[in-house]
DNA sequence: AATGTCTATTGATATATATCAATACAAGAA
DNA sequence: TTCTTGTATTGATATATATCAATAGACATT
């Protein structure tokens, strides 16, 4: 149970960041012998809003959620994490806090480097820095986007919106089941449970979608993109 | 009148960006020989959403609105520019073009650095590169926490957020002349223009605050926190 | 099979907030 | 001064969306 889920080094790993391409193969040694892994369970915590930001996560395989913990016990999920995507969050150069929690939708095979060691590389390497400026520059772009998209668009243009975000870059497919339940696909598209089950309720009847109940099926991708572009 | 608005060199702006320190003299001349300067009139356009980011703008003095033209011809305000900051916006490293307008809201002296510039020396000074990075990080925290006060705040609470940051972080003080319209103040809380009447009037009433039209006065800075605080 | 516990669904209702419309006010232009 | 134009204010109304409450399924446990 346990040996079978150590990854091989960082140099050939499928799951590897991008940006770890800009660095030498010492360095990525280096990154390699300052990583360590672990297991998640569905519903298990991985780190936690609040708690101070000592390693960048990486999931090697399955999904977890972001979200923030905001008032009145309200969570705003910021979007579902998977493989290749640095996972460190903006307090990483501000306070070294996390701002929002990951937990896990599926079991989870994370890996843990070092924060110390991605900046110190950050200050030796500047083609690393430069991939942790654009990676961090198309992260916030995005929260732009999806802050304009909460402010602006109603609720079908925010649902629609959502499952595209699902079928494009989560799951890559246009068929797919559901890791969310309709509470948590409100916590993501900014409404409430009974709202999201009106609006996948009125796509179906539309023909836009088929929804058996964790199998999701877009039928039709033009009109989702039309509704999601101000529905 | 154009002579007189001709900043000193880099090396000796009182409205130089912080992350300036981090650089050596001669890449600091660098700075200062690949800049230009321009004066903009209150209403006037300084970029534009869309275009490209050739330069980096820093105003000298002034202030600005940036905001972002969305759907439907709303705009949503994402706050008020003002010098010592960079003003470059998430397009940088990621498409190199401007992802919302800045317009002047007063007398504006401002000041173009050539991107590329920056850019080059990100890559030489690591250090610089990491004050990048900090700057980056702490505005999209920023734009998080605006994310989550509008997704969950009601506009009371959305109101008192707004004028506390106008205070604090705009004018520093609590005493000051509102520099925006009604409407504008709108689209800077989410709101429409007639509920901002209604919940300024709401705050006079209740002794929040003193609002003799463009003259705002903070009464009781704790209320507003505290509405601020989820009202 | 019976029980309990979630989550999903549905309908009824409440509430926040936007929109519409009318008026008042202020600042410039003639 | 009067006229004009834009913004601010106020009240009435419409609408989107949340909340509440009840029921129905699904799944695990006994």
């Amino acid at each position: 149970m346990v040996e079978n889920c150590i990854a091989p080094c960082c140099t050939d790993c499928e799951s590897a960041w991008e940006n770890f391409n800009n660095l030498t193969e010492d360095e990525l040694r280096y990154v390699c012998e300052n990583r360590s892994q672990a297991m998640f369970r569905p519903g298990e915590i991985i780190f936690k809003q609040g708690s101070p930001i000592s390693s960048a996560v990486f999931l090697i395989n399955g999904m977890g959620k972001l979200y923030i913990e905001g008032y009145d016990n309200k969570k705003m999920m910021i979007g579902i994490a998977k493989q290749k995507r640095l996972i460190a969050g903006p307090g990483t150069y501000v306070d070294s806090r996390h701002h929002y929690t990951l937990s896990a939708l599926t079991d989870v095979n994370a890996c843990f480097i070092k924060m110390d060691v991605l900046k110190e590389l950050v200050l030796k390497n500047s083609k690393f820095a430069e991939g942790f400026l654009i990676d961090i520059s198309k992260k916030s772009l995005n929260t732009f986007y999806r802050f304009l998209s909460h402010s602006q668009k109603k609720m079908h243009g925010r649902m629609a919106e959502t499952l595209l975000y699902l079928a494009n870059h989560i799951h890559e497919s246009d068929i797919f089941d559901l890791l969310l339940s309709r509470q948590e696909l409100g916590e993501l598209s900014g409404m409430a449970k009974e709202s999201v089950v009106r609006i996948l309720k009125d796509f179906s009847e539309d023909h836009i979608i088929e929804d058996k109940c964790p199998h999701i099926k877009i039928l039709d991708k033009e009109k989702l993109q039309l509704i999601s572009n101000m529905g």
